[in-house]
DNA sequence: ATAGGATATTGACGGCGTCAATTTTATTCA
DNA sequence: TGAATAAAATTGACGCCGTCAATATCCTAT
């Protein structure tokens, strides 16, 4: 029990991630600011600065927490994902589909370049980890081949990131997703299979 | 002259989208308040109510003028482009790419959907044309073929908008884009062709 | 010339992030 | 056990921000 119960009502870092988290879903990340963060979790205005030192700290920390949800749901997906490595490719992206549509002020968050510090430790370690996800079967795809995973694997990741950002901001509304009752995430993903087979995987 | 020479120094308007594109370029969205814009157009920090109702009202103004200069470059570079469809898509992606790569800032802005309304008029109008400008060449293209040009449309567009935005957060830094020599915007592009070479385009 | 509308200024309000000073709680060690 | 030290939380202040209301200034049309 090495440093759980405290004086205030246990660990105050994770209140303080829970309550910024409820406040993302609602308002968006200029809702989750450190003094309405402390309000919901029922603290002082300035306790949070004991566990993250500015507001950009708070939002990496919490961002942090949800690069680890998805790390945690690609995982569970992939355990029931046979070995063809396409398979388990499209199971990685339809994750990120399914996250982007359920927690859109989440998906939007980890991707903001002025509040969430991208270049500490522990971000490019969970951004590693998601990279890997899809870069590692891309290459067992490829193996071999005279092609470079890495080209593969931008397209791919930039594809998914596109679609689901441009979602999110409204693009594609009233001008083609709703017009068609097709499956425009999985029409992506065929289109990519496309590529695949193009290079004789 | 109807509305030019009012008893500031011209139109404030103007002065203050200016304003607000140098601190934009400078400092990022939120360096784009409305007193730093004001005080930078040398005005009271409440004249630009009388322009902008909002910082909202302020941004999306901005970013309505971004979308006018994008236009502007398609349009310059489309006009130098033979009838090819491919070869026109290809123009307007490079378009984008450039335009990203040179004012990152300014690209991340157009996406914003907390700061930036996607729903007025004046914002939709220009994401019609851009949107457009994709469309109406796969129409061209995939003419006659039982393929819905939507879904290569927002596929390309996904592609495009992905990779640009990752690149600006760094998620291909020290990972894939520095480590190889190739050009990767010319990369995907030459990767969507396998994909309008599969359709037999 | 003047009335009225548009445009800019001033001043105020509450919320925010951050910091310094202080108090409260927990732990360590004599 | 009790005093010293470290950690955690509070309070209060500062300047910045967005917004609004009241006021002053300029332009124009009658």
């Amino acid at each position: 029990m090495a440093k759980a119960k405290q004086f205030h009502h246990g660990d105050l870092k994770r209140a303080l991630l829970d309550a910024a988290l409820e406040l993302l879903d609602e308002q968006g990340d200029s809702g989750v600011g450190i003094r309405a963060v402390a309000r919901k979790a029922g603290v002082s205005h300035a306790a949070p600065v004991n566990h993250f030192k500015d507001r950009r700290a708070l939002l990496t920390g919490l961002a942090v927490t949800l690069f680890d949800d998805i790390q945690a749901d690609i995982s569970k997906r992939l355990e029931r994902t046979s070995d063809d490595p396409v398979l388990r490719i499209e199971s990685v992206v339809r994750s990120f589909f399914d996250y982007g549509a359920r927690h859109p002020h989440r998906y939007a968050l980890l991707w903001r370049n002025d509040v969430v510090d991208h270049e500490c430790d522990e971000m490019r370690i969970r951004e590693d980890a998601v990279y890997d996800c899809i870069c590692d079967e891309i290459d067992r795809l490829v193996a071999g081949r005279n092609i470079d995973k890495h080209t593969v694997a931008i397209g791919l990741w930039s594809m998914m990131h596109g679609y689901i950002d441009l979602k999110i901001v409204g693009m594609f509304e009233d001008r083609a997703d709703s017009t068609s009752g097709e499956d425009r995430p999985e029409a992506l993903l065929k289109m990519f299979r496309t590529i695949f087979a193009h290079y004789g995987l």
